[in-house]
DNA sequence: TTAAATCCCGCCTCC
DNA sequence: CGGGATTTAA
């Protein structure tokens, strides 16, 4: 986006540094373009320092694109910022706890402390098994609650209610519960009441029974209650189409104390073992950090900011709200935030949050002030501002996008149709708008994709618009396909490489069910049990057939190498080191490989993890299929896949919603709690046997059976989804259905026509050069190049003036600093004022203290033998170095805290193998260079050897796709 | 014809 | 475990 100036709305928030703020920013109204100025004029006052303004934002990678865009309006440098508080409220809250955390457990009277080396776990996999241990533990020293225990099928979903009650702002403590936490479990008879009258209403003028009622049916079924439970026939009622009123305090009224105590024991022993142990959860981060603001008001003073702003507060938690008012010294307050695009309630976003900021804000005040004065501001005046110019979608898409929020979900959903009271509609500045919005339905869905996609590439009907405005024909890289689920995408992956389309799936694989966790599970298993099927699967691995394996496993006679490296693992004590020993046999040095060596790891410091744990992490691993995000490139001009949930805040030219079908969006139900909390009606326990009749244990919570009819969600966050997916577009929408699509595809006010069924191969090799940064192109490609090539066709000595050199740069890739440094190395005119931004500063002294050419985005393309196959590997780097004895690589990272360092260095490795056969009297060096940091940072080649090996485990692994 | 009961089917999103 | 489809009851 070209910087603009503000518009008024955006002028009214940036000016308005003073008082409490209510942001309305829809989809694409240039929010973070609104914050980032508001933060500069914030902190360009002469008497206000980065240190005084807290911006939160709800991911890392918010924060550093913030951080980015403000060193752009400010007179301040990254570095400068570096140390401000423009971060999560995880990190700052872990901040706050480093800084000022060592007694904070006290609080709750817990002895343990808080320190330096306390550590986050942030994987899931490894809470959940930090978690298991605890329990296994506390079962044990707890005999008292083997009744409990007894009737808990899964004892993990403890931690989902430790986790919930740690969001709400609901914490234990050695004596009883923080606060009022109890009053939270007990319970609101009222607003229980409220909402078990609103479904206990008769229907069709008191002709049909009520929704509770009906409900009712099921009451008991494949179940068998304690004796005093009340019949069936009793709650229902008789002769009258309501349940009997008297219903409500029957289930209310239950003695929770014994269930209470154990939950209590279970929070508060675990909130101690995490400790001792020296790590805290994303959850315990916002616990401590709440309770320490809470308690010490010195301290409180002392850490809060001047201005606070809270960036997409839609998605914010309970807890988190008051963490933003407890770190407000003054009434500086801004919360920036779209209702309509609030779909994490399953990490305990609350909606109301910002739809009823008010009075949240008054409640949540009133809270934190009952002991004594903890906010010192008065919270009446509120100002509320809304944005409604919108940068990305054209008004057709965005008329559209407000129909999603009122579409029946289902056949019988009866939509509330004042929430478009509450919408604040917004206009399009768009130049064109040629927008198609349809639906396309095939049997197969992933072929209607497909062709769908195939029909819109270069075809002047979907026309979108490129930066200088101008109109063209889309290309794959302007495509988003969004799924509601990742299966569906990895799915439709797997068909796109059937058929050779460029697809880049873009979020969390099923790590433990890859190739490399599978050989690495077999290794241990024949290290710790020399178990015939670990032998099997390395057997199969190595080439053998099923005879000679049933062979070698009847005779234990195993090959003389395999042996040796069976002796030679069995030497490692550590598992980590067998499994990086593994892979590095196996030539497994992939993204795959990487994230299991890290997740590995980071279970290993965090217990003492043996191998026979390891087996069964793995195992656990395999079983859930839990998954670790990975990204799988497939070169610049490529079609992404995405789920809706990981697609927020992006924007796209066209957006493919896909999945819309089987008439299951939304999918069923909701979460299962063994345990439920929920606001009005308190904790509850419900027990659950799915085959009660071969077990014959007693159900006792007759009384859940009851209340969760009263707890329905309703399809109002998927329809927030549909909105989500929708504004992620800027041109043009298509959703895809397939054998039975779903309501929400029937009822969309839009055309749909049957998708063209016919599916064609793509042609890849016309665009193998544009690989980025490491993958397989098609063998023998036609371009024929060799590095000698290469050089005739001028390509290292490109001075990029040629055209071909601009028109290659993908979307995203040339970054501000890409283009200054292009500039500046190509002498052209740089602006003075940027020489006050420190990238441009390092960058530029570095490139000055070069002796010698530079050349500027070069690109190259290293063929390998493989296997007696040839394949071609590409690369692109920023700059190239040259000097009559050295050449040198040169690729530019804003900073090391941005992951992808192993692509790098493959990217890297191509070129430098291409460029030491161009230049054999020439040194050739390849370096990474932080332009935050203004550092160079030397990288390690890989070898010739190496990199076929990765070619080896990458086909392996497309292999395995098919 | 309408309401109630029963049968049948598939099970997500991620900081 | 809920919703839609189907069957049964009134």
């Amino acid at each position: 986006m070209t910087e603009p100036t503000p518009n008024p709305a955006q002028q009214q928030l940036i000016e308005n540094t003073d008082g409490i703020y209510v942001v309305d920013a829809g989809a694409g109204t240039g929010k973070t373009f609104a914050i980032t100025h508001r933060y500069a004029e914030i902190v360009d006052q002469p008497a206000v320092e980065p240190e005084d303004v807290l911006l939160v934002t709800f991911t890392r990678s918010a924060a550093t694109e913030m951080k980015e865009r403000i060193v752009d309006h400010s007179t301040y440098s990254l570095r400068e910022l570096a140390d401000g508080s423009i971060q999560t409220f995880h990190s700052h809250c872990f901040d706050i706890l480093q800084e000022h955390g060592y007694r904070a457990p006290t609080h709750l009277g817990l002895d343990e402390r808080i320190t330096g080396s306390t550590r986050v776990v942030e994987d899931e996999l490894v809470e959940n098994e930090l978690f298991r241990e605890f329990i296994d533990q506390f079962r044990d020293t707890h005999p008292g609650y083997a009744d409990v225990f007894r009737a808990l099928s899964a004892p993990l979903e403890l931690l989902d209610v430790v986790s919930e009650l740690a969001s709400k702002g609901v914490f234990p403590t050695t004596e009883g519960w923080y606060r009022d936490g109890e009053t939270a479990l007990d319970g609101d008879f009222d607003a229980f009441k409220s909402l078990f009258d609103d479904v206990n209403q008769p229907r069709n003028d008191g002709r049909k029974q009520s929704r509770l009622r009906s409900k009712l049916n099921r009451y008991g079924r494949n179940k068998t209650y304690l004796p005093e439970a009340p019949a069936k026939a009793e709650l229902r009622g008789d002769g009258t189409k309501q349940v009997p009123a008297r219903v409500t305090e029957l289930v209310f009224d239950e003695d929770r104390e014994g269930l209470k105590a154990f939950i209590h024991d279970v929070y508060i022993e675990y909130l101690d073992f995490a400790l001792g142990r020296n790590y805290l959860t994303f959850g315990f981060l916002q616990l401590f950090a709440f309770v320490l603001l809470c308690e010490d008001d010195v301290l409180r003073e002392r850490v809060a900011y001047d201005y606070v702003m809270v960036d997409e507060f839609q998605d914010t938690s309970e807890i988190q709200f008051k963490l933003a008012l407890l770190l407000a010294g003054t009434d500086n307050i801004c919360v920036v935030g779209d209702w309509k695009q609030s779909i994490y309630s399953f990490q305990y976003a609350d909606v109301d949050n910002i739809r009823e900021f008010e009075a949240r804000l008054d409640r949540f005040t009133d809270d934190l002030d009952e002991e004594r004065e903890r906010i010192q501001f008065e919270v009446d005046e509120i100002e509320r501002i809304e944005l409604t110019e919108n940068y990305r979608s054209t008004q057709t898409v965005l008329d559209f996008s407000e129909e999603a929020l009122v579409v029946p979900a289902t056949d019988r959903d009866d939509v509330d149709d004042s929430v478009l009271n509450d919408v604040v509609s917004l206009s399009s500045n768009a130049t064109f708008d040629n927008t198609t919005i349809e639906g396309v339905h095939d049997p197969d869905e992933h072929e209607a994709v497909l062709s769908t996609i195939q029909d819109v590439v270069g075809n002047e009907e979907y026309a979108v618009e490129d930066e200088d405005g101008h109109q063209r024909t889309p290309t794959y890289g302007d495509i988003a396909i969004l799924t509601r689920t990742r299966d569906f995408g990895r799915e439709l992956l797997t068909v796109a490489d059937e058929y050779d389309f460029p697809m880049a799936y873009d979020g969390g694989i099923e790590l433990f069910r890859t190739d490399q966790a599978k050989l690495l599970l077999a290794w241990l298993r024949i290290l710790e049990a020399d178990a015939d099927r670990g032998w099997a699967v390395v057997l199969e691995q190595a080439g053998y057939v099923l005879d000679e394996i049933d062979h070698i496993l009847n005779t234990g006679d195993y090959p003389a190498n395999i042996a040796t490296f069976r002796d030679e693992l069995d030497e490692r004590a550590a598992v980590g080191a067998v499994a990086r020993a593994v892979f590095d046999r196996y030539g497994f040095s992939g993204e795959y490989a990487d994230v299991i060596l890290h997740t590995i790891q980071s279970v290993h410091e965090s217990s003492t993890l043996t191998r026979g744990d390891l087996i069964r992490f793995i195992e656990r691993g395999i079983e859930n299929g839990s998954t670790h995000d990975v990204f799988t490139s497939a070169g610049v001009d490529s079609v992404t896949v995405q789920t809706i949930h990981s697609a927020k805040g992006l924007e796209y030219p066209i957006v493919v919603l896909a999945n819309m079908n089987s008439g299951k969006f939304p999918p069923n139900g909701g979460g299962s709690s063994v345990i439920q909390y929920s606001e009005p009606v308190g904790l509850r326990q419900r027990k659950q046997y799915a085959t009660v009749a071969e077990h014959p244990h007693v159900y006792d919570n007759w009384r859940h059976d009851v209340v969760r009819h009263c707890l329905s969600r309703d399809n109002d966050e998927e329809r927030r989804l549909l909105y989500v997916a929708i504004t992620r577009a800027e041109s043009h929408v298509l959703f895809t259905g397939g054998e039975d699509p779903n309501t929400f595809f029937e009822e969309l006010p839009c055309p749909t026509r049957e998708a063209d069924p016919t599916v064609e191969t793509v042609d890849r090799t016309a665009t193998a050069q544009t690989q980025l940064p490491f993958s397989i192109v098609q063998p023998d490609g036609p371009t024929g190049h060799t590095p000698h090539t290469l050089m005739d066709s001028n390509v290292f000595a490109n001075d990029g003036t040629e055209t071909e050199a601009v028109e290659f740069r993908g979307r995203d890739f040339g970054s501000r600093i890409h283009d200054f440094a292009e500039a500046y190395a190509l002498g052209e005119d740089v602006t003075p004022a940027i020489d006050d931004a420190d990238d441009e500063r390092h960058v530029k002294a570095f490139l000055d203290s070069l002796p010698g050419e530079l050349h500027v985005e070069e690109r190259a393309v290293l063929p390998l033998e493989v296997d007696d196959e040839r394949v071609t590997i590409s690369g692109i780097v920023d700059l190239v170095h040259e000097t009559p004895t050295e050449i040198e690589i040169i690729d530019f990272k804003t900073d090391r805290t941005r992951r992808g360092q192993p692509e790098y260095r493959k990217q890297l490795s191509a070129y430098y193998h291409v460029l030491l056969e161009c230049f054999p009297d020439k040194t050739v060096t390849t370096s990474l260079f932080y332009t935050a940091e203004g550092e160079r940072e030397f990288i390690e080649p890989l070898s010739q050897d190496r990199l076929r090996d990765l070619v080896r485990s990458v086909s392996m692994r497309e292999q395995e796709r098919n």
